[in-house]
DNA sequence: GTTTGTGAAGTATTTCACAGCC
DNA sequence: GGCTGTGAAATACTTCACAAAC
């Protein structure tokens, strides 16, 4: 009988981690909509895009408020607003990228980023030899640096793309910076205060993850059909 | 094709998709404890290395058999066989790559794929600038080769860097020439029947579902252990 | 007529807790 | 002593189904 269940004083019901994830899927057919000139969508239309069922998007928008409109549906531009404000995608985020190797260099010259309002404004490196380099427009800065640049410039988000031999004393000198979300591209899981996010990007893994289907016959889980 | 499979498990309990896509996690660190040369593990330190718990750990392999011993815990280097071999790891699967832009080019160049058995034996592209063109070895084909290539070279899974806008016809085409198993490097999401799996790899959404986080301000879940 | 928003019902997944074994 | 493997219990998540709204 451990006291351990500190009491949930949230405001109403804590949103599920899963239905946070799902915004941004969201977010991204709707802007899709939106350039398409559609104004208004229904949970139907907006499920058959992304593969999600009506009753699942409206139980995920109703942790949120409510948005549509009964008989007509959701306009597509006010519910994306919406979806913007509350992932607070409705400003700019100033990242820090760790690691300007291939992969690294590659990172910062992905042009995905800016349009969505992520901002890579500084670079560091532990290597002496990558650090004064230019790349992509940024200097590159020794480590030492990180915490002062991660307060100058308002860095909320950092992107790690170091080997993975170096991945843990990296993010622990992102915590010790007060840097809450991370985007790890190495192969492996990095130990994290639980306050501290961490998404993994993981090709291989995702590969690893496909190959146990194309390897076990699968006995008839649900076809499709509709 | 070894056809000796163990079949008492497996067959009678549906695997949930969950637990297949932790089996790489635990593939992983099995490699790098099987490095570091440990020996044994059990799954209460297995579960600290991967923020897993150990009633978890031993629930998912539960799924594929008994692999450990009571009061010893499991053989790194056995349970690491029995894991590869049960997600198809112990042979080498064949990839194609479809789409040799920047994107495209900074995967044939990564090297992290061949270690751990996906080997790039093939690229195509759509522009016929393209085409032709020797990238990290290996020549660009136009996308009429795609179903004859697939089969020549006994491809099982593909890659996709294209944009966006190409994405859904370019899964069409390698559903056509059944490849069931795609990563999807770009920012939509694909149709395909149920019995075709597909993994998205995408940073940007990565990011948008962690700016929630910094965005709303946490209250309770405090985490117990150190 | 259509479609939302939501409690209730139904599944899925995780965690518990302990017998059995080392 | 320690630890696994696993039914049962507890949670988490999804889907149903329908009153209310347009």
């Amino acid at each position: 009988m451990t006291a351990r269940s500190s009491s949930a004083f949230n405001e109403a019901t804590e949103v599920p981690e899963v239905v946070v994830e799902r915004l941004p899927q969201y977010v991204r057919a709707l802007t899709r909509l939106s350039q398409q000139g559609v104004a208004v969508v229904s949970s139907q239309q907006l499920g058959d895009l992304i593969q999600v069922t009506p009753a699942q998007i409206r139980k995920d928008l109703s942790y949120f408020g409510r948005f549509g409109k009964q008989g007509r549906g959701y306009s597509v531009k006010y519910l994306l607003g919406e979806l913007r404000r509350i992932l607070g995608l409705d400003r700019e985020w100033r990242v820090g990228l760790i690691g300007v190797g291939r992969l690294g260099r590659a990172i910062l010259s992905y042009p995905g980023f800016a349009p969505e309002g992520f901002k890579i404004v500084a670079a560091f490196d532990a290597d002496p030899r990558q650090v004064g380099q230019m790349v992509a427009g940024i200097m590159v800065q020794p480590m030492h640096r990180l915490g002062e640049a991660v307060h100058e410039l308002g860095i909320g988000i950092a992107i790690v793309a170091v080997p993975a031999s170096q991945v843990q004393e990296v993010v622990d000198q992102l915590v010790a910076c007060d840097v809450r979300a991370i985007v790890n591209y190495a192969p492996v899981t990095a130990q994290v205060p639980s306050l501290v996010r961490v998404r993994n990007i993981d090709p291989v893994m995702a590969l690893q993850s496909m190959t146990y289907y194309l390897t076990t016959p699968q006995g008839s889980t649900r076809t499709g059909g509709k």
